[in-house]
DNA sequence: ATTCAATTTGCATGCGCATTCAAAACGAAA
DNA sequence: TTTCGTTTTGAATGCGCATGCAAATTGAAT
């Protein structure tokens, strides 16, 4: 069986010339003739060449060279999530278009990251992007050292020194709060994250803020973890007590929708005239005819740009200052939501 | 700035031993004493150190070793998708519980596939799934030369020499057509991909076969891309005809979750009562209490097992048969269908 | 204590490429 | 034609690791 692979070497004897002049044709600026660089390349697809990125990274090693290994990886939870699941297929799309390719670990728990990381680094990835957790400390001194910029996506590590692009959540919790506030409800109830997520905490401690600035207190506080279904069993939580909320914020969108489709189709209930509901994300499903639902939309597409342009930015000047960018979220008006005062 | 790397020299050192028996200690199944590789491995976590993968593919490149990069190329189109993301967080779970990381690389159309394989070769993967696309005869025939397994996933190719795994694509689209003649329906409408989707092109042809044998000719053939909006466009263009529809089968569920969306909440049609609906593939979203959303269900989880199963295996060895699965759709009953004839 | 097989160890080498350095080829000016 | 600066070229080297091979060590059996 036949599965040796070409190398330089066979399209050096084929062109007639050494395999340093094979390894320069396909080095952008490298000294060599056009003459030469143009049989080589004739060459090298007569035979089907194409350079081993794996030997390529290794001989660079020794050097400052641009290019190393070529790969970013990328650390993600709950990729089944739309919002996570769009994020990633941003994430790739971009990557791949400032030429490197995307190494993809997928973790159940916060806690594995570091383990994800430990994995990624064996094969000496040029960068990260780890979404929607953190990483140790000492992890993240591991990778500066190693001189591998991090980039924290959706969420943000103040000690530590690491870039991150995220959306300002506890803002995003007063926007919400604000807008239910002006449309006068006073039941008002949030549906967050478990009790340990930095970004529902966040989200609840905006909103909360705000609505006690009206001194209005947070009638139900129930706990979900980002599914449809622990949204549906929130509300039917919620509607199964003696008060009944007249609003209700969820800090994802899917957690939102599992409360309409609750509310709606099981408990009979009408949204908007018997209770506001409110997402967070916005998600595509959020804007469908029969979802419509009101959110706080994050600039996603922005977002993903940003996250790769810093980090690329970064791998290629390693003493770059870290970057943090928070973005803004915007409340998305749809008819989940009353909007004046009854 | 110090961003030198620990490798296994500084190890041995470290440990009072020779490169090799860090090599050694890092090789399971080599020839070395557990006291050795106790001190080894002790220094080595003292120093921090983690064999480079990348060197590690480089030198095992001569030989026929088990690992080679380690590394599983996956390409993927229309990730957004809620059927491809739920499989590639599937796909990702179980290649790394088997030990490998994947390599995923997003393409817009089925013509980039090719341009993709290229990238990843370049990384040396020793194995790649791709999903909902074929390649080039020309493509398959490098692969087998260089001896890199492939997986179709979700598509299969009759002349080419590669594994595949995916839904009987024809019997589900018969199936379909069998529970809507069951229920009396004459009126029948298929909502597809675009022209030259292989998948839609399978469903349907199935579906028209079985409908013909009853004698009921297809009433309305319309054309999606696969997308919520597509699919609810085809809504808005099916009811707009003097003949209306009394079902409509979809060759995805999105699509039929945006045929449902448009015919109930902007045409204000009634699902079930006006016409039955019918998607394909059983998302979650499909069982949401306000879609219930009767469909083909894809067996997505055993499909993924047997997928990266049959390519582990090939990986292991090479010399493995070509394997071709094909799995059932079950139909999976829910609200969105009348059962009896009325 | 001696022998011999089994186990463990280190040395040396190569994986495929990029790069350094010195030699060669070229080109323009004299 | 000669000279000198410029460009192009090839030989040699190392990136970090795994492994073949031979030397060294161990241990059991005599």
């Amino acid at each position: 069986m036949n599965k040796k692979s070409i190398t330089s070497y066979d399209v050096a004897k084929a062109a007639g010339v050494s395999q340093s002049a094979v390894s320069r044709a396909f080095s952008p600026g490298a000294s060599i003739a056009k003459a030469t660089r143009d049989r080589v390349l004739q060459a090298a697809s007569d035979l089907g060449y194409q350079p081993n990125a794996i030997a390529r990274s290794m001989s660079s090693a020794r050097i400052e060279t641009q290019q190393k290994s070529g790969m970013v990886g990328v650390v993600v939870t709950r990729l089944q999530d739309p919002f996570f699941s769009r994020t990633i297929a941003g994430l790739s799309q971009n990557i791949q278009a400032r030429g490197w390719q995307m190494l993809l670990f997928t973790v159940e728990s916060e806690s594995e990251v570091d383990a994800a990381m430990n994995s990624l680094m064996q094969y000496k990835i040029d960068g990260a992007i780890i979404m929607s957790a953190i990483l140790s400390d000492q992890m993240a001194e591991t990778c500066q050292l190693r001189g591998i910029p991090v980039m924290l996506y959706n969420r943000s590590a103040d000690g530590l020194n690491v870039n991150s692009v995220q959306i300002d959540n506890v803002e995003g919790g007063r926007l919400a709060a604000e807008f239910l506030l002006e449309a006068g409800h006073e039941r008002i109830a949030f549906v967050g994250g478990e009790e340990d997520d930095e970004t529902s905490k966040a989200r609840e401690s905006g909103f909360v803020d705000r609505l006690s600035e009206d001194g209005i207190k947070l009638l139900f506080h129930e706990e979900g973890n980002y599914t449809f279904e622990s949204g549906r069993e929130a509300a039917l939580r919620l509607f199964s007590r003696n008060q009944r909320p007249d609003a209700i914020f969820c800090a994802s969108d899917v957690m939102a929708l599992g409360v309409l489709h609750a509310a709606r189709y099981e408990l009979g209930l009408e949204v908007q005239k018997d209770f506001s509901l409110l997402g967070f994300d916005d998600i595509p499903e959020a804007s469908w005819p029969g979802h419509s639902l009101t959110t706080i939309r994050q600039p996603i597409r922005r977002m993903i740009v940003e996250a790769v342009d810093v980090l690329v930015e970064n791998m290629q000047d390693p003493e770059m200052l870290t970057r943090r960018t928070s973005f803004a979220g915007k409340l998305i008006l749809r008819g989940s939501c009353r909007r004046t005062v009854l």
